[in-house]
DNA sequence: TGGGCGATTCGCT
DNA sequence: GCGAATCGCCCAC
């Protein structure tokens, strides 16, 4: 297998709508456990669902600063979601993480999920965070150094895009992003 | 200081 | 397909 260019943070100093198609097969590990991103979300700040739309909170902080940094936060009280923040500083706009093909440390992922099937690892938000064992301890940490590792994918795969998942405001917008075909995704994109 | 809500998941029907 | 679990965040009082 090729060596895989490294991602650099200027990859994210762009517009959300170009960064998450441009993620879909791009290859993410935390501490060498992950696999290639299949479905993402893009956040932009002029968004109401955008945790951002409100003004800057200690919460959503890092959204606010530097692109190529990792905002995370706890969702329904349970589970850890993993975004991406992009666009110039301070624009407040990111792209969640949603699902993703475990091709690395499987056994790892397979122990922290508690089940064994590999499109169950990783196909939600708060699923591959409890996979990958991301935590608001990675909330602000650099994704071009470790524990974060992001690769370029070889070739550009066909994407498919369609409304978000589990919003309540602006609802319509075609923002959902996913590797088509894929069988790792949360959910199915409609033809 | 308190109540409502949420970028979800899982089990049960 | 539906609803419970579960709790940090945020704004109103």
């Amino acid at each position: 297998m090729p060596r895989l260019r490294k991602i650099r943070r200027s990859f994210f100093d762009r517009s959300v709508h170009e960064v998450a198609p441009d993620l879909i097969g791009s290859l993410m590990l935390v501490n060498g456990v992950g696999g290639l991103v299949v479905e993402v979300e893009a956040y932009h700040h002029t968004d109401p669902a955008a945790h951002s739309y409100g003004g800057q909170t200690p919460r959503n902080g890092v959204m606010f600063g530097a692109p190529g940094f990792a905002y995370v936060y706890r969702s329904y009280g349970i589970h850890w979601c993993l975004n991406v923040v992009c666009e110039p500083q301070g624009s407040a706009s990111a792209v969640l993480i949603r699902a993703i093909e475990p091709t690395a440390g499987i056994a790892a992922m397979q122990r922290r999920r508690g089940l064994t099937d590999p499109r169950a690892l990783c196909s939600g938000p708060g699923k591959l965070a409890e996979a990958m064992a991301v935590t608001i301890a990675h909330n602000g940490l650099a994704l071009d150094r470790p524990p974060f590792e992001l690769r370029e994918r070889e070739a550009e795969p066909e994407i498919v895009a369609g409304p978000r998942i589990g919003i309540t405001k602006a609802v319509d917008l075609p923002w959902r992003y996913g590797l088509k075909g894929s069988r790792f995704l949360s959910k199915p994109f409609k033809d």
